[in-house]
DNA sequence: TGCGGAAATC
DNA sequence: GATTTCCGCA
């Protein structure tokens, strides 16, 4: 039985992503690529985006608001959805409604007021990507993706962000 | 711009 | 089940 929690065959993306300050909760990667169909999930993927500083000109924190992103450029982050996803005729229209049924499953809300601006839960992707979370928390698991905090998440980006 | 129903697709 | 596609509405 696989434990809900990745540790072992840790599938945390080659090279490395963790760009300092903005270091993310080990158990929001889980697998992607599960052998079998489990595809990437659109909030994944724009957790990936988030990531890496190559994409901070197409998406990035919103610098003081906790878990909010700007979307800078919807049309090239719809682009790059639509690559992953084979689907060349995605656009922002569409890759937006995936966001909007999110809204629902309490994973992302809408900033209202601000244009492209949208809000993790993390509360929620925590319990998403670490399933064996309500049993509880060991001291702490040496090597382990699964660790027991409070999910610390956007810190405010030590760059500049284009101000509005 | 943003929302959400509905049908289709994987 | 999670989008993708299409569309009318505010």
């Amino acid at each position: 039985m696989q434990r809900g929690c990745p540790s072992q065959g840790l599938p945390v993306l080659p090279g490395s992503c963790w760009v300092p300050g903005l270091v993310f909760p080990d158990w929001a990667y889980k697998a992607e690529s599960s052998p079998g169909s489990r595809q990437i999930q659109l909030w994944h993927f724009i957790l990936e985006l988030l990531q890496k500083e190559e994409f901070r000109h197409v998406i990035a924190w919103q610098q003081g608001e906790y878990g909010e992103f700007v979307i800078k450029d919807p049309d090239e982050v719809a682009r790059l959805w639509g690559r992953r996803k084979c689907k060349p005729q995605m656009n922002y229209d569409k890759l937006s409604r995936a966001l909007r049924y999110y809204y629902n499953k309490r994973i992302l809300h809408k900033t209202k007021g601000k244009r492209f601006t949208y809000k993790f839960n993390f509360s929620k992707l925590i319990f998403l990507s670490c399933p064996a979370w309500d049993a509880r928390c060991p001291s702490s698991l040496p090597g382990t993706g699964c660790l027991c905090r409070p999910p610390a998440v956007p810190p405010g980006m030590p760059s500049q962000v284009g101000a509005p």
